[in-house]
DNA sequence: GAGTAGATCCTCT
DNA sequence: GAGGATCTACTCA
């Protein structure tokens, strides 16, 4: 299994790389502990010129600051005050594009993911919503602003490919204060994929 | 099974 | 001082 490169990450189309992340694997190591997850669900927030983006009309502040980093690092921030969303920064130096992961399939690590949210066995909500995603991986905001070229926590290929046919685009979730980019077509998973998380929007 | 309220804390105004 | 890129449990049917 290959890390993904962080060039894969600086391509200007954030769409094109939140849909080129599933299939992808996500993968942490916190105190020698290895943890990991392919990635079946994901949204794209697209900068300066999206509502949902805590970026948006080139809001730049302490918390922000990190998207506007080169591509290739995490994004982590606390969500009322419980859950901690994971994030992929994407992109150049100074454009704010990020990619929300929203759900995974389990592969490695798998009991302590259990310890660590307190599970008694694997259940489709382990790694299902990115609160829970993060719990399971352990990530919190220590690994906030990380690069993926470290050990701690980065992207990898290990060649599995979805096919476009397996992908599924649909509205974000969770940001209906956002106006009509609430329905923008952002969010992309793996079609019938049992850890995908979130109904669809309710209008 | 569906709908709703509450938890809880960091960040920005 | 308010509110949020969420989750869970509890209510009611």
């Amino acid at each position: 299994m290959e890390k993904i490169p962080l060039d894969f990450f600086r391509r200007n189309n954030v769409l094109q790389i939140a849909r080129d992340l599933l299939g992808k694997v996500l993968v942490t190591q916190l105190n020698g502990i290895i943890t990991s997850g392919r990635i079946v669900e994901v949204e794209a927030y697209n900068g300066i010129i999206d509502k949902a983006s805590h970026a948006f009309n080139s809001k730049r502040t302490k918390r922000t600051e990190i998207m506007y980093a080169e591509g290739g690092v995490a994004y982590v921030y606390l969500c009322y005050g419980i859950h901690h969303l994971f994030n992929v920064v994407t992109n150049k130096k100074d454009i704010p594009h990020a990619i929300l992961i929203r759900a995974l399939e389990p592969l490695s690590g798998i009991e302590e993911m259990l310890l660590r949210t307190s599970k008694k066995k694997l259940d489709l909500s382990l790694t299902s919503g990115p609160g829970n995603l993060s719990k399971a991986l352990g990530i919190s905001n220590l690994l906030n602003g990380m690069e993926f070229s470290g050990d701690q926590i980065y992207l990898a290929d290990d060649g599995v490919k979805f096919k476009s046919i397996e992908i599924v685009a649909s509205p974000r979730i969770g940001i209906d204060y956002t106006g009509k980019d609430a329905l923008l077509p952002y969010r992309f998973y793996k079609k019938d994929n049992p850890y995908v998380s979130g109904k669809p929007k309710k209008l």
